[in-house]
DNA sequence: AACCTTATCAACCGCCATACT
DNA sequence: TAGTATGGCGGTTGATAAGGT
């Protein structure tokens, strides 16, 4: 036997709100609030909704100091940031955006903003085709072969990826980076702690043990993939997702977020894997974290455990720059330092 | 003007975690 | 402790608007 539903399906509303409706919950909330049950809550303000529709109505459109409309470039930013530490997790990108709802930005993110990152990367005329990209990739297996050559970052970001390779080398670009890409643009150039402190929060990363597994997914730095060869695919042959090496070296535990499956045009089907390491500023050694200090962000449900992780990890002062980390077969550690002015 | 396609976004659905009994 | 109710969340849908042919 299933659940008992919520509320009298036969006779509630469903569809838009009219004006009328809004006024009755929003005057019944102003005079009783929602009495910590919204589903009791319809009747009493004498409406015919479900509960859930009447808390939706409220928490999305109704309840005071909602921002409706045009994002700002700052938001845009912070939007993005979050997605690619913490994925669609709507609820807590919206809990740093003061006045914007999760539905609100998801909707902005699926129409727009997505769009946005996408659009932007890839003028038609440097776009390779998915079997182009792929055929100019270094197999894994070659690369696991000469196991003194771990690919460069420059390597694996040169032929899809946002990100200029000036930032991968072992000193800082002399002038600012600049970018037609406003994921690379917000990653490597904003510096303004002031306004947009979760620009700084990371760029480090490193894997605790095993291979390096890094790639990029929807234009984000992303780890993971449970296939051994390195693989890119795209619809549109921009190559908008690649991931490299052996997911079976990452701990699970380790593991903070699972994407959900993507078919890959070389036939495998990839689980891509998210992990979030916020490292801690160091900035006198001129990057921030050391390896080992490096906690691995798990399952973080809980928004106070993720802000406090977010404002330990903010830059405090101009010496910013971050560090990859990462080992090859023989257990070298590599590091390649990645700054951004 | 009519039709078709695409974009937008409010609202719904179903699942899951937690509180309550 | 088990079963149920509720809140909260993310994914998806569908109505409507806007733009194109």
């Amino acid at each position: 036997m299933g659940r008992a539903p919520c509320c009298d399906k036969a006779n509630v509303k469903k569809g838009p709100w009219s004006a009328e409706e809004d006024a009755k919950l929003k005057e019944f909330i102003g005079k009783y609030g929602t009495g910590g049950n919204w589903i009791s809550l319809p009747q009493k303000a004498g409406l015919r909704r479900c509960g859930k529709s009447c808390r939706l109505r409220w928490l999305n459109y109704l309840r005071p100091n909602i921002k409706h409309g045009e994002f700002s470039e700052e938001e845009d930013n912070i939007i993005c940031t979050l997605y690619a530490n913490i994925g669609s997790r709507w609820s807590i990108i919206a809990s740093q955006l003061p006045g914007r709802t999760d539905n609100d930005i998801k909707n902005y993110w699926n129409t727009k903003l997505k769009k946005k990152l996408m659009g932007i990367n890839y003028p038609s005329n440097q776009r390779k085709t998915t079997q182009q990209f792929q055929s100019s990739l270094q197999p894994t297996s070659q690369i696991q072969a000469q196991s003194t050559m771990m690919p460069t970052l420059s390597q694996l970001f040169t032929d899809c990826s946002p990100f200029s390779t000036h930032h991968l080398q072992a000193n800082p670009p002399s002038s600012g980076f600049e970018s037609s890409n406003p994921l690379s643009n917000f990653l490597f150039n904003n510096t303004n702690c002031s306004t947009t402190p979760l620009f700084n929060q990371y760029y480090g990363f490193e894997m605790q043990d095993g291979l390096m597994n890094l790639g990029r997914y929807n234009n984000m730095v992303m780890f993971g993939g449970n296939n051994e060869a390195a693989s890119c695919s795209s619809s549109d042959g921009s190559c908008s997702q690649m991931s490299f090496g052996n997911m079976n070296e990452i701990k699970q535990e380790n593991m903070s977020y699972l994407h959900q499956s993507y078919p890959l045009t070389n036939g495998y089907e990839d689980e891509q894997k998210f992990i979030l390491d916020y490292g801690s500023t160091n900035c006198g050694e001129g990057y921030f974290g050391n390896p080992n200090q490096y906690p691995v962000l798990q399952d973080y449900d809980n928004l106070e455990e993720v802000k406090q992780l977010i404002s330990r990890s903010r830059i405090s002062n101009n010496n910013n720059s971050g560090s990859f980390y990462f080992n090859n077969d023989e257990n070298k550690t590599y590091q390649r330092t990645m700054y951004f002015d």
